[in-house]
DNA sequence: CATGAATGAGGCTTCATTCAT
DNA sequence: TATGAATGAAGCCTCATTCAT
């Protein structure tokens, strides 16, 4: 169910492509409760197209967004691995927030239930939070990163970055996420001025559910 | 418009009351798109009365923004003359964001519209940008606030500790904003320990719309 | 229940009063299903009096009709023992056909099967065509209208008059009755130009069902 | 928006006849407020088929008067080229009126509203009404129609002649008509047996608003 | 008694999904 | 296989009627 029975035909695969990138700008555009015709319609195909590729709305949400996933998880591998330094990689990371603007923007009951129960998306979660953790470590250990934060609040801010707001000039838009993230880079970095309230939030306080099992 | 022809009857008070709780919690936890028979459940009261005290949906949203606006300019008004410090009076106002919380959690169009054509929403909320660049004033005056950011800054800021995580535990969604926002502070604080990138942001680059001519 | 129990009191008889008129009015205007509370608002009442002094709008819808039908009634009876000719007695009874405006403006099924239901209006409206059959036959008899018309004919043109064209301007609407049934008049007079197609209409085929057995 | 830019699929083209049929049956039965989903239950389709076709119910509303009021036109026009003499085609048009049956049965404010706002249907009404001038000018050259008429009188009877009793037996529903048009044209013929009250009406009386500017 | 608030059933319209072409 | 038409369930809103003040 994960993996095609059969490799799509050109034109499919094409179309089964139209679709996600529709899908995935309109979601960012507008949540995930539009009307199915208009992505197809975004698409340049018809809705019974759409519905051939993607058997609900269900479907295609998940598709999206293992995508998306995919795609930062691999981004996040790349951090770890050619970054000099925890911090370097740990700024790079929160960079790579903007991409998750459509997974967190939708923050519809819909579609948390959806990507909460799929467990293709589960497991690339589980892992991009075993890395962003593993950042985190390296961060501390070198002394760049204040102590009193865990891998709860960086997934927290992370999000945060996310959310842009509502009406911004294309410009400001375009200059927003970077300042905003650099601001917290700034109040992240050590030695910290004050002590942060409370304690610091693990991946358990993040409540997605217990470890993926698969 | 804003006041009412004749005070409401006791219990038609009692409910409109109700039904404005109503409305801010499910609108927060669920977006402005939820059914009006469940606003009106919640409420305990059934659709008819919900539709005589709000013509329609439209209204409803604009209601509640206006009150949430409401007590946020209040709030900041009170930060603005209490407070010894400018830094004292921006900690103090953002907090406050806790409570916008329901403004900005629904990027809809549907509210974004409704509450940009509302007049005194947009009165409010110029005011509230007002006061808040007197904040940044007194606190960049005062050497506590680094100089490299403006209001829209942290007008931005201000909405992103809104947006909560979707699936928080109990402690930690109520450990969160307070960590957050002690780190954006942090970021914050001058002397910075780097220069942002791009230029501070001003309400024009907020996009609200020209000034309410009102 | 069709007679009441108690005279009312002078304020509760002003305040019936002024609902059957504006029902009326309204019902004529605007057809029979205008909102309850429309019509409480014209007689200047809340809609609990309307429906303290009437049970619900068939009941309402009775009421008028009967009062209609008792007016007309009346005064074809005055037309009948008054007039000295058939002829001028039919014309006088035509012309109240105004009265009915109301009865036959509002087709709609509502109306139709709520009077046809009333026993008390049926017998009115059985008195009528009676006292209508009485006039055709004298005004046959004295050789002024055409014998190849009866009582069915003519209540059906008498409905005809009572359908007012949907906009005219105020001064045509106070001429055109007047008008049409001015040619319909010559169109009845004896000696006829030419024979009328099919048969005379009798009250039978204007199936208002069986005579009241009341 | 009169010429659809695709021609429709064979079966969507049925179903959208099936639906001004059951429209126009159901409009003059019981006027423009039946319930959308009767008319779709008659016209044997779910209701989203009819609104697919039909925006919403001023749409189906002015298509269905479109379409009657070009049968009309079409017939008068047919009525004023073949017919030998005024007299012959004035007779021939007012049997027309059967077919407006729909059109001024239902009086409702929605109805008239929408007829007047449609400029197409306004134009195809001038047109009408010019024709059946001309009509009027023939017959009372040629000295068979009594001279202290004019077009709006006889639009006003053309109307008439339309509105059905509500409840006749089937036998006379089919007499009715001829019965009533013979009456009235005995009354039109001249020379006439008295003077009309009032003037002769005109097309301005019937307050259509101005001529269509198109 | 008079009033106007509350209720909920019912009609309108949209849209997710299925199916004929 | 792609298309877009058809279906009907679900949400919005109105209004007849009941009930608390």
């Amino acid at each position: 169910m994960t993996t095609p029975e059969t490799p799509l035909r050109a034109d499919a695969r094409r179309n089964r492509d139209q679709i996600l990138v529709a899908a995935r700008e309109i979601f960012a555009e507008r949540g995930a409760d539009v009307a199915m015709e208009e992505i197809a319609r975004r698409a340049s195909v018809g809705v019974g197209t759409l519905y051939r590729r993607f058997a609900d709305r269900e479907t295609l949400i998940r598709a999206v967004f293992r995508e998306t996933f995919q795609v930062v998880a691999d981004e996040v591998h790349a951090a770890l691995t050619e970054e000099p330094t925890g911090w370097a990689a740990l700024t790079r990371v929160m960079r790579q927030s903007a991409w998750l603007h459509v997974s967190v923007q939708s923050k519809s009951p819909t579609v948390t239930a959806v990507v909460r129960a799929d467990p293709d998306t589960s497991r690339l979660r589980d892992h991009l939070l075993d890395m962003l953790g593993e950042v985190v470590r390296r961060a501390q250990d070198e002394g760049t990163l204040r102590r009193d934060v865990a891998v709860g609040d960086l997934a927290l801010l992370f999000m945060s970055v996310v959310n842009q707001a509502p009406s911004l000039t294309s410009e400001a838009a375009r200059l927003a996420p970077g300042r905003v993230l650099a601001i917290m880079m700034d109040g992240l970095r050590a030695p910290a001025a004050g002590e942060l309230p409370g304690r610091p939030l693990t991946r358990v306080d993040l409540n997605f559910g217990d470890r993926c099992p698969d």
